[in-house]
DNA sequence: CTATGTGCAAAGGGTTTGCAAGTAG
DNA sequence: CTACTTGCAAACCCTTTGCACATAG
């Protein structure tokens, strides 16, 4: 019962909220609702995927995971870590972690005539296994 | 007749779809679908959303028009033209057109560990007219 | 005890698709 | 004549929501 309540004392400790944040957390992938439901259904198969979108848009609000907005996909999840933006395969649609030297935040805040407050951001391109296929 | 076939020969006139292509470059906003559906409609009473977002689809993919994709809302469409990007007011939700100094794009396709094809921008921030109100 | 969380099933909203009829070339 | 387009309605897909029950605190 170990609630790690750093978002407000309004939200309760729940198994399935447990599962699905170390179903994001512990996939080296992004997985999109269906997939984190697929996996937490392992451990509790009688989990619906309502609570599987409940939990994650709380979790997503509450910045302890990210959620990753793919154009004409799902969206997709992803652990809560430092900086850092997202390539989609042009070829096989995974979601690959990029590591931009300087953050982008600072000069779309210096944009003339605007307040820029956020951003959503999605790179295309090739991952390094198909880039390698591609070769062949 | 005019059809202005710059996207091979196999694409038919239709006055449809001309319609479809006015709403959208001639409106200063950046309309949904449904925007152009309700606008078109007023020439073309008999006209159809399905032939809107067929339209609409074929001219985004010829580049006759851009496609604005704002996450968590219907697609919008802009009129193709020189480069520049989009934020929407968190406010009143309008997409106003931001002209950055620099294209981003060199910047994307230098990026270390990939190769960036292309990319997907949002920004988020508050328009001229909201930003004023706040001032109040 | 009370507010929050869950499971289920149904509803929602935007977009696409199958089909038969229409039309450009 | 033939391929491309259209209008209509139904289907789709992902996501959200209403409700009654369960459960954390």
């Amino acid at each position: 019962m170990i609630s790690i309540k750093k978002w407000g004392d309004r939200v309760k400790y729940s198994r399935q909220r447990e599962l699905i944040r170390e179903a994001v957390n512990q996939s080296g992938e992004h997985p999109t609702a269906d997939a984190v439901y697929q996996k937490v259904r392992q451990k509790e198969p009688t989990i619906s995927l309502a609570t599987v979108y409940r939990n994650l848009n709380q979790l997503a609000e509450n910045n302890m995971i990210r959620r990753v907005v793919v154009p004409g996909d799902s969206d997709h999840f992803d652990r809560a870590m430092e900086y850092h933006e997202h390539m989609i395969c042009t070829r096989c649609g995974s979601v690959v972690d990029v590591w931009p030297e300087h953050p982008l935040f600072e000069q779309f805040q210096a944009l003339p005539g605007i307040c820029c407050t956020g951003y959503e951001l999605v790179l295309y391109g090739l991952c390094s296994e198909c880039a390698d296929q591609k070769e062949q």
